[in-house]
DNA sequence: TATGTCAAGTTAAACGTTTAACTAAATATA
DNA sequence: TATATTTAGTTAAACGTTTAACTTGACATA
């Protein structure tokens, strides 16, 4: 049987106390004492069920992290800067996927709130927090979201500058003379619209009418569910070509990009020569196209590391009892310029 | 204050103990009495503590999942297919990344073995386990090994048929007519050699002589610390391509395609019609690469799902002290032909 | 000397559950 | 009728830690 405190404390001839206190440095002890102790720990081997501290101190160290589509590399990124940035904290990070699926995310977030996680990130399948709220009014544990919005800000958000990044991307295509640009979302969110937001700001700047068939959304699957080369964005990408003169596509993001790329080159479209293109979402990948694709990189790892941070300090604000406002926070994104436009 | 089983109770007008038995199923209870007790449960709004729960029972439902490269889009999909399993068991995955460095590896699994994880399951670093199978001895914690060969099977261990499958791959571009053809590997490890092994076998039953100048290794760090454009990997390939007349090559993963599909971009070097191409891991960018990319696939969400069942199952047998003999479980890999070869 | 302060340690309660062992009443068995 | 069995519930210990409150003795202060 694993040794406990009592036993460590009998071979050292101390109290438990007196051992905890050693263990933990919450308190002055003598330096013979201490070695006394540290010795009885190493003869027993004795290590701490850490069981019984979280039960004792009502903290498990654990974060939820619930996302939306852990298929999608770009959520996949966000968990590789969450568990960096944690793993500083002393803090681990639970991984679970809903799989865009509104059901299986609330499921898990009461799950989790029963669980006595110490906090929570969110990278949620919808913009519908009211279920959320209702949870969270019993458990004070902070959570952050990641990647879409909640309507109201009463909790920290971590989102990239959408609408910037696409006013730059399509910007950039105006400046290369087009006019007829589509835009294509992977589907109607939040974090789309600004990205559309974008498109029509750049649009407006230059002048140009919005075609409001030129802008197009698929449909509400996951990675793993959807068929990416032919699914509703592929269509969408067909129909556009066939029926508008349209000389340009941006994709609202990584999955957008897939169905819509893989169209034009089962078309034998070329790119840039017919089409320009563009994309949300940097990958090593997109410099192995041909053409090599042209994006605005976000930076997803950074978007967990900061989710991460947020959340370890909103726990320890709460322990201390320190003001601590909500924050929303913009993560920069970067145009990369390669030969699809 | 959350509500404790005790005040459940008084408000109920029964013990704890029987409390306990309704919420739990694990004893009889009149169904007057229960009605009586979830009656209490809702007024409250009661909600266990895992916690205490956790620490009486002595588990967490918890499962470590310790990963050499979370950056690789591989090891990503082995957490997510793991992610998937567990649930169904009632198990929740903790994820950590130790970037391809022991050090960090060691400290996390003897960190993640004090924290009183139920069980584990490893994608290690290194084949040396020495330190492992140290630290396991004063545990009784499960281990599922992933990707990688423990020497000696003391263990359960999941791999792709990474002979077979290099095999298939190195004899298909035979049937093409290629005889001079090389094998990249990502770094020198059990699953490269094995895929190496297929390589050799498959040149061996069509006797031809093997160079050993034509295999190589690229070193040894992570996806995030690595140059994957401009790396050891690039190199090789390039000091290949120009000094033998190599007609294919064979890439042992992911990342060892992107440094050597990228130097034959880079050199303008026409795939297949030059060189031809096949690599070890699949994904949707291959079919968006020019040429599109043929590939021996491995299904990294299933061999996840499998750790994930050996863990649990191997948590229920010793729960129960049933026997169960550790297993090495190969998962088949499938041959997917597209045009760079 | 009387009083106060400090250091170093002890005592014991508390955290919220589960569960083995027990009780009492009801029912079955011979 | 006497005895055994079953059912439905209770009692209280146990899990291993932390920590507030207390004790004791040494030293400082006036």
């Amino acid at each position: 049987m694993k040794p406990s405190i009592v036993e460590v404390a009998q071979l050292a001839g101390v109290s438990t106390a007196t051992v905890s206190y050693v263990l933990n440095g919450t308190k002055r002890v003598r330096p013979e004492t201490a070695r006394k102790v540290m010795d009885a720990v190493d003869k027993l081997q004795y290590q701490i069920n850490p069981l019984a501290r979280n039960f004792r101190k009502g903290e498990s160290k654990l974060i939820g992290f619930v996302v939306c589509d852990l298929s999608n590399s770009f959520f996949q990124d966000i968990a590789l800067g969450l568990e960096q940035c944690l793993n500083q904290y002393g803090y681990r990070p639970i991984l679970i996927d809903s799989k865009e699926d509104k059901q299986i995310e609330m499921d898990n977030v009461r799950n989790l709130l029963g669980s006595s996680i110490d906090g929570l990130v969110i990278a949620p399948t919808t913009e519908d927090f009211t279920y959320l709220k209702l949870m969270l009014r019993n458990h004070n544990v902070p959570v952050v979201y990641v990647d879409r919005k909640t309507s109201g800000y009463e909790s920290d958000v971590v989102l990239s500058e959408n609408v910037e990044g696409g006013y730059q991307a399509v910007k950039s295509l105006i400046e290369r003379g087009h006019r007829e640009i589509a835009f294509i979302g992977s589907r109607r969110d939040s974090t789309m619209e600004e990205r559309g937001e974008g498109y029509r700001k750049a649009l407006r700047e230059a002048g140009i009418p919005i075609n409001e068939n030129y802008i197009r959304y698929g449909d509400n699957m996951s990675v793993s569910q959807r068929n990416l080369l032919h699914g509703t964005i592929y269509n969408h990408t067909r129909e556009l070509v066939k029926n508008y003169p349209i000389t340009a596509i941006f994709t609202g993001n990584n999955l957008a990009t897939v169905g819509a790329f893989n169209y034009l080159m089962e078309a034998g479209i070329k790119v840039p020569e017919h089409i320009a293109f563009i994309t949300f979402d940097d990958s090593f990948w997109l410099s192995m196209t041909t053409p090599s694709l042209s994006a605005v990189a976000q930076h997803p790892e950074e978007m967990g590391r900061i989710a991460g941070k947020l959340v370890c300090e909103r726990i320890l604000a709460t322990q201390r009892n320190i003001e601590n406002p909500h924050q929303l926070i913009r993560v920069p994104t970067k145009l990369v310029l390669r030969r699809s436009c």
